[in-house]
DNA sequence: GAGTGGTCTAGACCACGAT
DNA sequence: TCGTGGTCTAGACCACTCT
């Protein structure tokens, strides 16, 4: 039986891949290997020894090209990582750059505790520059959220976001959703691709007094553009108090 | 001849391959493959059909297997995307985080043109906060080097960097650099990789008048470590004129 | 039906590292 | 010397798309 075959006659040899079937999908034998692997060097520490190829050929029953198929695999999404002579080890952690948070995770990230206080969620027409920046005709509907954020009880943020109402469907309708990104999530929306730009200038008076500051205080001003699948999803303005709040931001390769 | 055999009896049928031997190394079959498929599909639109499996098998007189890593390599690399069915075709540009880039390159790529004054460069004995930063310990020499920089012949930014000595010998002997990236390139340390603290405040009486603003002014400090394979290269620290600049910074993943 | 990429086989020789 | 990953062969059947 030279090739083609597909968990047929060769299912004896498999044990180990029944388990990782995939219920209704197919049971391709490199991503049973590859899920096998995964499982087993599972929060192992970075270094250690993943099983040699010529193993993983001999326990599952397959050829070696699979086996590398699977392996190929872990190693491009960074799990492992192959030494010419020696072996398969499990990688070091591998930096990835910063990742698109919601104030939520960014401070929970810190270690603080976060808080978000709704000033307005309000359906409106949208202005010349939100429009622009939604990929929207000005006077196109856009629900407006503003909020007020604390982190460990403390004033940090104003924050005005402005949502395509023809992708939300409904949004107005249910309660005030406790997330943002929890709630675009939720719908497929949640944006994987950012677009920020960061700035500084004197708080305003009302800006002033929603985050508890003297006049004239300097903040920091940050836009964003969040995109999911070329789409844009969210555009927002936030104000910062820069005494509480710096942007953080890893950039590069993974070297 | 089944297998194993490198550049020998099958040169013959290798027309295409001998032109991208690389000159002192070695001539792996697929990665003249890879070679000359990246050649072919350089520059064309995306979309454009690169040639068939089969087809390179043909031409190239190899497996499909080494073909299809010859491929492989250039889908990983974002250059091909396959469609099961219909062929391989050149993908669209991936998006990419924002790149790690010089004040220069970075006002180039706007359109502006950059300037450059030193302050001063000299060498210094690393305080608690650099030494920290730079790995390195209190006291250690490090090189100091302050900037003030212009873009269309407006002040935008004065930075202070620092350097540790031990891995730049000879930097402070030859002429002022004209850039510290291009220098940092040319040593094969320029960063890859930068985590950088973005916040907010008002000018100090020094900067006001370095920058040209009136005391008072809310400007953009910048701290800036940079980083090449896992060593600190760069410690930095900028002030911005927050009324000409504005940090701008793409995140996530490709989709 | 012809062509494409996706999967898979059952071997092989090589360079390299550890013993 | 033995085991490892790196490379390579010469086929095969599959699901899919396009005509």
């Amino acid at each position: 039986m030279p090739n083609g075959v597909r968990g047929l006659l060769v299912l004896p040899t498999l044990t180990h891949v029944e388990n990782v079937l995939t219920p209704g999908g197919r049971a391709l034998k490199h991503e049973a290997v590859r899920e096998y692997v995964r499982d087993l060097v599972a929060g192992r520490h970075p270094g250690a020894p993943a099983p040699s190829e010529r193993e993983l050929v001999s326990r599952f029953g397959v050829a070696r090209m699979t086996v590398r198929q699977a392996l190929d695999a872990l190693v491009a999404e960074g799990l492992l990582e192959r030494v010419p002579g020696r072996g398969t080890f499990v990688a070091p952690p591998r930096r990835t750059a910063t990742p698109v948070l919601s104030f939520r995770e960014e401070m929970t990230a810190r270690g603080m505790v976060p808080e978000s206080q709704t000033l307005a969620l309000r359906l409106e027409q949208a202005g010349a520059g939100v429009a622009r920046a939604l990929s929207i005709s000005e006077g196109d509907a856009v629900v407006h959220w503003r909020r007020l954020r604390h982190a460990d009880g403390a004033a940090m943020s104003v924050e005005d976001v402005y949502l395509n109402e023809v992708l939300l469907p409904g949004f107005l309708q249910g309660p005030v959703p406790s997330s943002l990104y929890d709630e675009l999530a939720g719908r497929g929306l949640r944006p994987t691709w950012v677009e920020d730009a960061i700035g500084a200038g004197l708080a305003s008076d009302d800006e002033a007094r929603l985050l508890g500051l003297p006049v004239g205080t300097a903040v920091l001003r940050k836009q964003r553009r969040g995109l999911w699948q070329e789409k844009v999803i969210e555009v927002s303005r936030s104000v910062c108090r820069a005494d509480r709040y710096m942007v953080r931001v890893n950039l590069g390769g993974s070297d």
